[in-house]
DNA sequence: CGGTATACTTAACGATGTTAAGTTGAATTA
DNA sequence: TAATTCAACTTAACATCGTTAAGTATACCG
Protein backbone atom coordinates (compact mmCIF):
# COMPACT_ATOMS: atom_id res chain seq x y z
CA UNK A 1 0.00 0.00 0.00
CA UNK A 2 3.00 2.34 -0.59
CA UNK A 3 1.17 3.99 -3.19
CA UNK A 4 -0.87 6.26 -1.19
CA UNK A 5 2.68 7.18 0.39
CA UNK A 6 4.16 7.95 -2.80
CA UNK A 7 1.81 10.56 -4.12
CA UNK A 8 1.49 11.99 -1.13
CA UNK A 9 5.24 12.56 -1.27
CA UNK A 10 4.91 13.82 -4.47
CA UNK A 11 2.59 16.28 -3.45
CA UNK A 12 4.65 17.44 -0.68
CA UNK A 13 7.18 18.04 -3.30
CA UNK A 14 5.04 20.18 -5.75
CA UNK A 15 4.00 21.98 -2.84
CA UNK A 16 7.49 22.80 -1.86
CA UNK A 17 8.43 23.46 -4.92
CA UNK A 18 5.47 25.88 -5.23
CA UNK A 19 6.68 27.32 -2.08
CA UNK A 20 9.97 28.22 -3.13
CA UNK A 21 8.93 29.50 -6.30
CA UNK A 22 6.87 32.11 -5.13
CA UNK A 23 9.78 33.13 -1.99
CA UNK A 24 12.02 33.37 -4.89
CA UNK A 25 9.70 35.82 -6.82
CA UNK A 26 8.36 37.49 -3.91
CA UNK A 27 11.97 38.34 -2.57
CA UNK A 28 13.27 39.77 -6.07
CA UNK A 29 10.29 41.10 -7.64
CA UNK A 30 7.70 42.21 -4.16
CA UNK A 31 4.54 40.61 -3.42
CA UNK A 32 2.40 42.86 -5.64
CA UNK A 33 4.59 42.26 -9.05
CA UNK A 34 4.32 38.76 -8.87
CA UNK A 35 1.47 37.09 -10.00
CA UNK A 36 0.22 33.89 -10.03
CA UNK A 37 1.21 32.93 -13.64
CA UNK A 38 4.74 33.99 -13.10
CA UNK A 39 5.01 31.29 -10.23
CA UNK A 40 3.13 28.50 -12.39
CA UNK A 41 5.25 29.26 -15.08
CA UNK A 42 8.86 29.28 -13.15
CA UNK A 43 8.01 25.55 -12.10
CA UNK A 44 6.32 24.63 -15.48
CA UNK A 45 2.51 23.94 -13.84
CA UNK A 46 -0.65 26.14 -15.37
CA UNK A 47 -1.72 28.55 -12.64
CA UNK A 48 -4.92 26.65 -11.52
CA UNK A 49 -2.51 23.91 -10.03
CA UNK A 50 -1.58 26.31 -7.78
CA UNK A 51 -5.06 26.47 -5.88
CA UNK A 52 -5.06 22.67 -5.48
CA UNK A 53 -2.19 23.10 -3.24
CA UNK A 54 -2.64 26.82 -1.26
CA UNK A 55 -6.02 28.64 -0.75
CA UNK A 56 -4.75 32.12 -2.77
CA UNK A 57 -2.11 33.73 -2.85
CA UNK A 58 -2.09 35.61 0.70
CA UNK A 59 -2.37 32.09 1.87
CA UNK A 60 1.37 31.13 -0.43
CA UNK A 61 2.58 34.53 1.46
CA UNK A 62 1.86 33.35 4.67
CA UNK A 63 3.45 30.32 4.20
CA UNK A 64 6.34 31.54 2.96
CA UNK A 65 6.48 34.00 6.10
CA UNK A 66 6.07 31.35 8.55
CA UNK A 67 9.16 30.15 7.12
CA UNK A 68 10.57 33.09 7.49
CA UNK A 69 9.87 33.27 10.78
CA UNK A 70 11.23 30.09 11.65
CA UNK A 71 14.42 30.26 10.20
CA UNK A 72 14.77 34.15 12.52
CA UNK A 73 14.03 31.59 15.27
CA UNK A 74 16.66 29.55 14.18
CA UNK A 75 19.44 32.20 14.02
CA UNK A 76 18.36 33.75 17.30
CA UNK A 77 18.12 30.18 19.03
CA UNK A 78 22.07 29.70 17.87
CA UNK A 79 22.58 32.73 20.75
CA UNK A 80 20.55 30.81 23.39
CA UNK A 81 23.81 29.00 24.40
CA UNK A 82 25.22 32.12 24.43
CA UNK A 83 27.21 31.84 28.25
CA UNK A 84 28.20 35.66 28.87
CA UNK A 85 25.78 37.82 31.04
CA UNK A 86 22.45 38.00 29.56
CA UNK A 87 22.57 41.60 28.74
CA UNK A 88 24.91 40.89 26.71
CA UNK A 89 23.16 38.00 25.30
CA UNK A 90 20.34 40.47 24.87
CA UNK A 91 22.54 43.21 22.87
CA UNK A 92 24.08 40.18 20.41
CA UNK A 93 20.24 39.28 20.24
CA UNK A 94 18.82 42.24 19.09
CA UNK A 95 21.94 42.67 16.84
CA UNK A 96 21.29 39.42 14.96
CA UNK A 97 17.98 40.54 14.85
CA UNK A 98 18.64 43.89 12.79
CA UNK A 99 21.22 42.11 10.68
CA UNK A 100 18.47 39.20 9.73
CA UNK A 101 16.29 41.98 8.71
CA UNK A 102 19.04 43.57 6.87
CA UNK A 103 20.33 40.26 5.06
CA UNK A 104 17.08 39.26 4.10
CA UNK A 105 15.31 42.72 3.55
CA UNK A 106 12.54 41.49 1.36
CA UNK A 107 11.70 38.67 3.96
CA UNK A 108 11.73 40.85 6.51
CA UNK A 109 9.09 42.93 4.90
CA UNK A 110 6.42 40.39 3.69
CA UNK A 111 6.70 38.55 7.53
CA UNK A 112 6.29 42.05 9.35
CA UNK A 113 5.13 44.54 6.95
CA UNK A 114 3.23 42.81 4.13
CA UNK A 115 1.53 40.21 6.07
CA UNK A 116 -0.13 41.94 8.14
CA UNK A 117 -1.45 44.48 5.59
CA UNK A 118 -3.37 41.60 3.54
CA UNK A 119 -4.28 39.21 6.95
CA UNK A 120 -6.18 41.14 9.03
CA UNK A 121 -6.35 39.97 12.96
CA UNK A 122 -2.69 38.74 12.97
CA UNK A 123 -2.34 38.69 16.66
CA UNK A 124 1.06 36.25 17.27
CA UNK A 125 -1.61 33.43 18.48
CA UNK A 126 -0.50 31.29 21.36
CA UNK A 127 2.13 28.71 20.02
CA UNK A 128 2.97 30.36 16.14
CA UNK A 129 6.73 30.73 15.59
CA UNK A 130 5.86 34.52 15.96
CA UNK A 131 5.38 34.03 19.19
CA UNK A 132 7.99 31.79 19.94
CA UNK A 133 10.13 34.61 18.80
CA UNK A 134 8.89 36.83 21.13
CA UNK A 135 9.21 34.92 23.93
CA UNK A 136 12.75 34.16 23.45
CA UNK A 137 13.14 38.11 23.51
CA UNK A 138 11.22 37.97 26.99
CA UNK A 139 13.35 35.16 28.41
CA UNK A 140 16.53 37.43 27.66
CA UNK A 141 14.40 40.45 29.11
CA UNK A 142 13.55 38.34 32.41
CA UNK A 143 16.79 37.39 33.08
CA UNK A 144 18.19 40.65 32.69
CA UNK A 145 15.49 41.84 35.24
CA UNK A 146 16.15 39.05 37.57
CA UNK A 147 20.14 39.42 37.82
CA UNK A 148 19.20 42.79 38.61
CA UNK A 149 21.26 44.19 35.31
CA UNK A 150 18.01 46.23 34.91
CA UNK A 151 15.55 48.38 36.47
CA UNK A 152 12.60 46.67 37.99
CA UNK A 153 10.73 46.70 34.88
CA UNK A 154 7.77 44.94 33.31
CA UNK A 155 8.87 42.22 31.46
CA UNK A 156 5.91 42.11 28.92
CA UNK A 157 6.25 46.26 28.52
CA UNK A 158 10.03 46.21 28.40
CA UNK A 159 10.39 42.97 25.48
CA UNK A 160 7.70 45.45 23.16
CA UNK A 161 9.82 48.24 23.61
CA UNK A 162 12.70 46.49 22.81
CA UNK A 163 11.47 44.79 20.11
CA UNK A 164 9.93 48.54 18.99
CA UNK A 165 13.24 49.71 19.00
CA UNK A 166 15.28 46.77 16.92
CA UNK A 167 11.98 46.81 14.15
CA UNK A 168 12.06 50.62 13.76
CA UNK A 169 15.72 50.94 12.74
CA UNK A 170 15.65 47.90 10.36
CA UNK A 171 12.57 49.28 8.64
CA UNK A 172 14.26 52.37 8.36
CA UNK A 173 16.72 50.93 6.45
CA UNK A 174 15.26 48.73 4.29
CA UNK A 175 12.45 51.50 3.63
CA UNK A 176 15.10 54.36 2.99
CA UNK A 177 18.12 53.05 1.55
CA UNK A 178 18.99 56.42 0.17
CA UNK A 179 18.61 58.43 3.28
CA UNK A 180 21.72 59.69 4.53
CA UNK A 181 22.27 57.31 7.37
CA UNK A 182 25.33 57.74 9.38
CA UNK A 183 26.75 54.30 9.53
CA UNK A 184 24.63 51.65 9.85
CA UNK A 185 26.46 49.43 12.19
CA UNK A 186 27.30 52.37 14.44
CA UNK A 187 23.36 53.89 13.85
CA UNK A 188 21.91 49.64 15.18
CA UNK A 189 24.72 49.27 18.02
CA UNK A 190 23.34 53.10 19.15
CA UNK A 191 19.61 51.97 19.57
CA UNK A 192 20.19 48.77 21.04
CA UNK A 193 22.66 50.59 23.30
CA UNK A 194 20.46 53.48 24.16
CA UNK A 195 17.84 51.08 25.03
CA UNK A 196 19.98 48.94 27.06
CA UNK A 197 21.39 51.89 29.15
CA UNK A 198 17.67 53.30 29.25
CA UNK A 199 16.52 50.14 31.17
CA UNK A 200 19.78 49.90 33.62
CA UNK A 201 19.12 50.73 37.18
CA UNK B 1 -7.62 88.22 -19.46
CA UNK B 2 -9.01 86.36 -16.50
CA UNK B 3 -9.79 83.40 -18.63
CA UNK B 4 -6.83 81.81 -18.25
CA UNK B 5 -6.52 82.45 -14.79
CA UNK B 6 -10.25 81.18 -14.34
CA UNK B 7 -9.24 77.83 -16.01
CA UNK B 8 -6.18 77.28 -14.52
CA UNK B 9 -8.75 77.50 -11.13
CA UNK B 10 -10.62 75.29 -11.73
CA UNK B 11 -7.73 73.26 -12.63
CA UNK B 12 -6.26 73.51 -9.74
CA UNK B 13 -9.98 72.78 -8.10
CA UNK B 14 -10.37 69.48 -10.06
CA UNK B 15 -6.35 68.39 -9.21
CA UNK B 16 -7.42 69.12 -5.32
CA UNK B 17 -10.94 66.98 -6.05
CA UNK B 18 -9.04 64.04 -7.49
CA UNK B 19 -6.13 64.16 -4.56
CA UNK B 20 -8.89 64.07 -1.73
CA UNK B 21 -10.63 61.11 -3.17
CA UNK B 22 -7.42 59.67 -3.93
CA UNK B 23 -6.92 59.99 -0.24
CA UNK B 24 -10.01 59.32 0.97
CA UNK B 25 -10.06 55.99 -1.01
CA UNK B 26 -6.42 55.22 0.33
CA UNK B 27 -6.98 55.57 3.26
CA UNK B 28 -10.77 53.58 3.64
CA UNK B 29 -9.37 50.58 1.11
CA UNK B 30 -5.46 50.55 1.21
CA UNK B 31 -3.24 51.63 -1.82
CA UNK B 32 -3.60 48.64 -4.01
CA UNK B 33 -7.17 48.27 -3.73
CA UNK B 34 -7.86 51.78 -5.47
CA UNK B 35 -8.37 51.29 -9.10
CA UNK B 36 -8.02 54.61 -10.76
CA UNK B 37 -11.79 53.67 -12.50
CA UNK B 38 -12.96 54.03 -8.34
CA UNK B 39 -11.73 57.47 -8.10
CA UNK B 40 -12.99 58.57 -11.05
CA UNK B 41 -16.44 57.36 -10.08
CA UNK B 42 -16.31 59.29 -7.03
CA UNK B 43 -15.50 62.16 -8.76
CA UNK B 44 -17.77 61.57 -11.59
CA UNK B 45 -15.38 62.17 -14.00
CA UNK B 46 -13.88 59.18 -16.61
CA UNK B 47 -10.95 57.22 -15.31
CA UNK B 48 -8.79 59.01 -17.93
CA UNK B 49 -8.97 62.70 -16.60
CA UNK B 50 -6.90 61.78 -13.46
CA UNK B 51 -4.05 61.18 -15.74
CA UNK B 52 -4.44 64.68 -17.18
CA UNK B 53 -3.44 66.00 -13.71
CA UNK B 54 -1.53 62.98 -12.49
CA UNK B 55 1.20 61.26 -13.91
CA UNK B 56 0.37 57.87 -12.53
CA UNK B 57 -1.37 55.97 -9.74
CA UNK B 58 2.57 56.12 -7.69
CA UNK B 59 2.14 59.82 -8.47
CA UNK B 60 -0.83 60.15 -6.93
CA UNK B 61 0.24 58.63 -4.27
CA UNK B 62 3.45 60.76 -3.70
CA UNK B 63 1.11 63.97 -3.82
CA UNK B 64 -0.81 62.38 -0.58
CA UNK B 65 2.27 61.61 1.48
CA UNK B 66 3.55 65.17 0.86
CA UNK B 67 0.50 66.12 2.08
CA UNK B 68 0.23 64.13 4.83
CA UNK B 69 4.19 64.90 6.14
CA UNK B 70 2.79 68.34 5.80
CA UNK B 71 0.18 67.97 7.95
CA UNK B 72 2.57 66.04 10.49
CA UNK B 73 5.19 68.60 10.19
CA UNK B 74 2.28 71.31 10.98
CA UNK B 75 1.33 68.97 13.71
CA UNK B 76 5.21 69.22 15.59
CA UNK B 77 5.60 72.52 14.94
CA UNK B 78 3.10 73.76 17.58
CA UNK B 79 5.57 71.61 19.96
CA UNK B 80 8.40 74.34 18.90
CA UNK B 81 7.11 76.87 20.76
CA UNK B 82 7.19 75.16 23.96
CA UNK B 83 9.34 77.00 26.31
CA UNK B 84 9.59 73.74 28.26
CA UNK B 85 13.42 72.24 29.05
CA UNK B 86 14.42 70.55 25.86
CA UNK B 87 14.68 66.78 26.96
CA UNK B 88 10.67 67.93 27.70
CA UNK B 89 10.10 69.09 24.44
CA UNK B 90 11.65 65.96 22.75
CA UNK B 91 9.29 63.71 25.07
CA UNK B 92 6.12 65.16 23.90
CA UNK B 93 7.61 65.81 20.33
CA UNK B 94 8.18 61.89 20.31
CA UNK B 95 4.36 61.24 21.64
CA UNK B 96 2.84 63.32 19.09
CA UNK B 97 4.80 61.83 16.25
CA UNK B 98 3.62 58.26 17.79
CA UNK B 99 -0.14 59.74 18.10
CA UNK B 100 -0.10 61.09 15.04
CA UNK B 101 0.54 57.78 13.46
CA UNK B 102 -1.88 56.42 15.25
CA UNK B 103 -4.15 58.72 14.86
CA UNK B 104 -4.17 58.76 10.99
CA UNK B 105 -2.77 54.83 10.48
CA UNK B 106 -3.45 54.52 7.08
CA UNK B 107 -2.06 57.77 6.13
CA UNK B 108 1.28 57.12 8.19
CA UNK B 109 2.12 53.51 6.46
CA UNK B 110 1.19 55.33 2.85
CA UNK B 111 3.33 57.80 4.05
CA UNK B 112 6.51 55.13 5.55
CA UNK B 113 5.56 51.89 4.26
CA UNK B 114 3.85 52.23 0.82
CA UNK B 115 5.09 55.03 -1.03
CA UNK B 116 9.15 53.79 -0.41
CA UNK B 117 8.01 50.82 -2.08
CA UNK B 118 6.91 52.02 -5.00
CA UNK B 119 9.20 55.06 -5.60
CA UNK B 120 12.51 53.53 -5.13
CA UNK B 121 15.29 55.41 -3.98
CA UNK B 122 13.40 58.17 -1.63
CA UNK B 123 16.09 59.80 0.08
CA UNK B 124 14.52 63.16 1.92
CA UNK B 125 16.45 64.99 -0.69
CA UNK B 126 17.09 69.05 0.58
CA UNK B 127 14.25 71.12 1.47
CA UNK B 128 11.34 68.05 1.28
CA UNK B 129 9.16 67.99 3.51
CA UNK B 130 10.20 64.55 5.10
CA UNK B 131 13.66 66.37 4.96
CA UNK B 132 11.91 69.50 7.07
CA UNK B 133 10.20 66.99 9.50
CA UNK B 134 13.91 65.32 10.21
CA UNK B 135 15.73 68.35 10.56
CA UNK B 136 12.86 69.69 13.27
CA UNK B 137 13.58 66.56 15.52
CA UNK B 138 17.54 67.32 15.09
CA UNK B 139 16.92 70.96 16.62
CA UNK B 140 15.74 69.66 19.63
CA UNK B 141 18.15 66.67 20.22
CA UNK B 142 20.79 69.16 19.67
CA UNK B 143 19.74 71.89 21.80
CA UNK B 144 19.50 68.87 24.52
CA UNK B 145 23.25 67.88 24.10
CA UNK B 146 24.04 71.48 24.02
CA UNK B 147 22.45 71.82 27.33
CA UNK B 148 24.25 69.10 28.53
CA UNK B 149 21.04 67.18 29.27
CA UNK B 150 22.73 64.51 27.37
CA UNK B 151 25.93 63.03 27.16
CA UNK B 152 28.17 64.13 24.34
CA UNK B 153 26.72 61.97 21.40
CA UNK B 154 26.50 62.42 17.88
CA UNK B 155 23.23 64.39 17.03
CA UNK B 156 22.69 62.71 13.39
CA UNK B 157 22.93 59.24 14.97
CA UNK B 158 20.77 60.42 18.06
CA UNK B 159 17.84 61.82 15.78
CA UNK B 160 18.01 58.40 13.75
CA UNK B 161 18.10 56.39 16.68
CA UNK B 162 15.14 58.44 17.97
CA UNK B 163 13.60 58.29 15.11
CA UNK B 164 13.68 54.67 14.86
CA UNK B 165 12.44 53.99 18.17
CA UNK B 166 8.96 56.22 17.76
CA UNK B 167 8.83 54.54 14.05
CA UNK B 168 8.97 50.80 15.24
CA UNK B 169 6.34 51.33 18.10
CA UNK B 170 4.12 53.24 15.89
CA UNK B 171 4.22 50.87 13.06
CA UNK B 172 3.85 47.79 15.43
CA UNK B 173 0.96 49.08 17.16
CA UNK B 174 -0.57 49.98 13.39
CA UNK B 175 0.57 46.53 12.05
CA UNK B 176 -0.21 44.35 14.84
CA UNK B 177 -3.50 45.33 16.34
CA UNK B 178 -4.74 41.82 17.78
CA UNK B 179 -1.10 41.56 19.44
CA UNK B 180 -1.50 41.37 23.42
CA UNK B 181 -0.07 45.08 23.81
CA UNK B 182 0.50 46.21 27.02
CA UNK B 183 -1.75 49.59 27.50
CA UNK B 184 -0.86 51.39 24.70
CA UNK B 185 0.14 54.67 26.20
CA UNK B 186 2.22 52.88 29.04
CA UNK B 187 3.72 51.45 25.86
CA UNK B 188 5.11 54.65 23.86
CA UNK B 189 5.57 56.56 26.89
CA UNK B 190 8.41 53.61 28.21
CA UNK B 191 9.77 53.55 24.28
CA UNK B 192 10.23 57.10 24.58
CA UNK B 193 11.12 57.17 28.62
CA UNK B 194 14.03 54.18 27.67
CA UNK B 195 15.69 56.52 25.38
CA UNK B 196 15.73 59.50 26.91
CA UNK B 197 17.60 57.91 30.06
CA UNK B 198 20.00 56.09 27.89
CA UNK B 199 21.18 59.35 25.98
CA UNK B 200 21.40 61.17 29.44
CA UNK B 201 25.13 61.79 31.21
C1' DC C 1 -18.41 83.03 -38.20
C1' DG C 2 -14.28 79.92 -38.83
C1' DG C 3 -10.48 77.91 -36.66
C1' DT C 4 -7.86 76.24 -32.79
C1' DA C 5 -6.65 74.71 -28.52
C1' DT C 6 -8.35 72.56 -24.24
C1' DA C 7 -10.98 69.30 -21.60
C1' DC C 8 -12.71 65.26 -21.50
C1' DT C 9 -14.37 60.49 -23.07
C1' DT C 10 -14.57 55.98 -25.54
C1' DA C 11 -12.31 52.03 -26.76
C1' DA C 12 -8.78 49.10 -26.41
C1' DC C 13 -4.44 46.31 -24.78
C1' DG C 14 -2.34 43.06 -22.06
C1' DA C 15 -2.32 41.50 -17.51
C1' DT C 16 -4.33 40.36 -12.88
C1' DG C 17 -6.64 36.65 -9.11
C1' DT C 18 -9.77 33.24 -9.12
C1' DT C 19 -13.56 29.84 -10.34
C1' DA C 20 -16.01 26.28 -13.07
C1' DA C 21 -15.83 22.98 -16.19
C1' DG C 22 -13.28 19.89 -18.66
C1' DT C 23 -9.50 16.28 -19.69
C1' DT C 24 -6.16 12.95 -18.83
C1' DG C 25 -4.15 8.86 -16.95
C1' DA C 26 -3.12 5.90 -13.43
C1' DA C 27 -4.79 2.90 -9.53
C1' DT C 28 -8.59 -0.03 -8.06
C1' DT C 29 -12.14 -3.11 -8.56
C1' DA C 30 -14.83 -6.76 -10.73
C1' DT D 1 -8.24 -7.87 -18.62
C1' DA D 2 -11.99 -4.48 -18.91
C1' DA D 3 -14.68 -1.15 -16.56
C1' DT D 4 -14.68 2.31 -13.24
C1' DT D 5 -13.34 5.50 -9.97
C1' DC D 6 -10.66 9.25 -8.59
C1' DA D 7 -6.99 12.40 -8.29
C1' DA D 8 -4.05 15.59 -10.81
C1' DC D 9 -3.94 18.84 -13.86
C1' DT D 10 -5.42 22.07 -17.71
C1' DT D 11 -8.41 25.11 -20.59
C1' DA D 12 -11.48 28.73 -20.78
C1' DA D 13 -13.67 32.29 -18.87
C1' DC D 14 -15.02 36.41 -15.73
C1' DA D 15 -14.58 40.78 -13.99
C1' DT D 16 -11.15 43.98 -13.00
C1' DC D 17 -6.70 46.34 -13.22
C1' DG D 18 -3.24 50.56 -14.97
C1' DT D 19 -2.44 52.89 -18.90
C1' DT D 20 -2.35 54.65 -23.82
C1' DA D 21 -4.19 56.19 -28.36
C1' DA D 22 -7.60 58.05 -30.72
C1' DG D 23 -11.69 60.55 -30.94
C1' DT D 24 -15.32 64.23 -29.68
C1' DA D 25 -17.19 68.29 -28.03
C1' DT D 26 -16.97 72.76 -26.18
C1' DA D 27 -15.29 77.16 -25.03
C1' DC D 28 -12.27 80.66 -26.54
C1' DC D 29 -9.80 83.80 -30.05
C1' DG D 30 -9.33 86.43 -34.19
Amino acid sequence: MGVKERRAREKEQLRRRILSAARELFVTEGYESVSMRKIADMIEYSPTTIYLHYKDKADLLDSVCKETLLHLLNTLDLLRKDKSAPVETLRKSGKAYVEFGLKYPQDYKLTFVVRPQFQKGLGLQEGSVGERVFSYLRTIVSECIRQKKFRQVDVETTSQVLWSAVHGVTLLLIDFPDFPWTEKEKLIDMVIHTMIEGLKP
